[in-house]
DNA sequence: TCCGCCAGTCATGTATACATGAAATTTCAG
DNA sequence: CTGAAATTTCATGTATACATGACTGGCGGA
């Protein structure tokens, strides 16, 4: 963290994806200003950061307020990824991957590989997990060489919980599954057969809307602060 | 334009799609605000607000550069835009088009039909075209009712040669068969024919891709401004 | 009682001064 | 003359004061 405007953009971001902020939330300058004990102008900065990164809406003159998610919302944003990760797996494979890109990737399946040795979930290893499968879908982004296919996967991982620290850390077997498929993936992205790489890669993230679903819905979409948005309203300064 | 910093925006991002600003100008507060009269902070707003877009490169005391795209970034972003207006049409498919918007959409059609009775394209009726063309794309993508979608198609149009801005307009019969999967599209969508509203909102997409290709390939990739990035590099200051 | 106008309040928008730190230049040792 | 360290320069980062305009609440008329 270098400038005081990307510590308030993260410390708000953590505050909103934690649903500290509630959706419809109405953030003003000032408040946060004297709770982060910095002017307005970083403050200012981070959240029109953040409004651009599709976390809050924004109305001039008005101010930004959390954004809320459908879980038809959060769906989609699972779908686009599997689109646009399977696409990066097509366009690394028929680049082709550098012998260190191929290393580091096998390092990381290895990580997988020693994390679920133990034939259980522990608690303690669910970072190390997220890091892992963090490290290994963006090193499979940056081989495609395309940066504007690379912003648009980011901009799916800011979705609340789509995103990349959402971790569904409750059934072994599905974490397996999901080792499994990243060396498919991998397999495939180094022998070149990228119509296969993206297939499964796109198979790999569908399974993650499953378990979203499974979720939700018997605890009931009320139950998840960032659903149901409630956009600043006219008629409500303080709304939220 | 309500705010100085939309106005500065807009002047920027014009100057940028225009080539006024080629890739890698490292675009700087202090002259900006004075050649467009106003202070430096809505000149900072904006660059953040343009770097947010993706039009824009930012490194923390370094400032705002422009970005540039290689061919491949183009044909990705075609690509992308042809998976994802395609799944609007499913999702608006699925979900119905109510009576006001089907009527837009009809109108729109018909609109389409009166540029093209004159069995030849005249420049006068470019402009028209455009407009036609982005509401019945945007009605459409409306109709899917997911923001997140609508978010991330908007992004898509922001590169600059695949920007809403740009027309093909020099051959009939590709301008007509545009048209004509328009109108294949809004029926498949009206007849809640998700599946086959995909797939020819998909073809109608990906055309442009051939037409991209075939205009750059010939002139070559350097006559395109947008092409070939140079960030802002460690030892150049004023690089350009 | 209800509606609409008016002034007050306060959050956001903008200008400007100062702080910070990176790049360019100069200086000096070898 | 070469190279590196110190200095200078200046663009960006931040704080703060002022401007603007949207919501609020009270007043008066219907």
């Amino acid at each position: 963290m270098r400038t005081r405007t990307e510590n308030v953009a993260n410390s708000l971001r953590d505050g909103i994806l934690q649903g500290r902020y509630p959706a419809g939330y109405h953030l003003q300058e000032t408040p946060l200003s004297e709770e982060m004990d910095v002017s307005r102008t970083p403050v200012r900065a981070a959240l029109a950061a953040l409004a651009a990164e599709g976390l809050l809406d924004y109305v001039p003159k008005r101010g930004y307020s959390v954004r809320g998610f459908s879980l038809a919302e959060v769906e989609a944003t699972y779908e686009i990824r599997a689109n646009l990760e399977g696409m990066a797996c097509r366009l690394a494979a028929e680049r082709g991957l550098d012998a260190a890109t191929c290393r580091k990737l096998e390092e990381l399946l290895a990580w997988g590989d020693a994390i679920l040795a133990h034939g259980t979930l522990r608690a303690e290893d669910q970072d190390d997990w997220m890091d892992m499968n963090n490290r290994f879908h963006r090193g499979l982004i940056d081989a495609a060489g395309n940066r504007v296919l690379l912003d648009l996967i980011e901009r799916t991982y800011s979705i609340p919980l789509a995103s990349s620290r959402v971790v569904h850390w409750y059934d072994y077997f599905a974490i397996k599954g999901s080792h499994d498929l990243h060396r498919r993936v991998f397999d495939y992205v180094r022998d070149g057969r990228g119509v296969n790489a993206e297939a499964a890669m796109r198979e790999h993230i569908l399974q993650a809307i499953d378990q979203i679903r499974d979720r939700l819905e018997p605890a009931g979409a009320d139950n998840v602060v960032v659903l149901n948005a409630h956009p600043i309203a006219a008629g409500g300064r303080d709304a939220g």
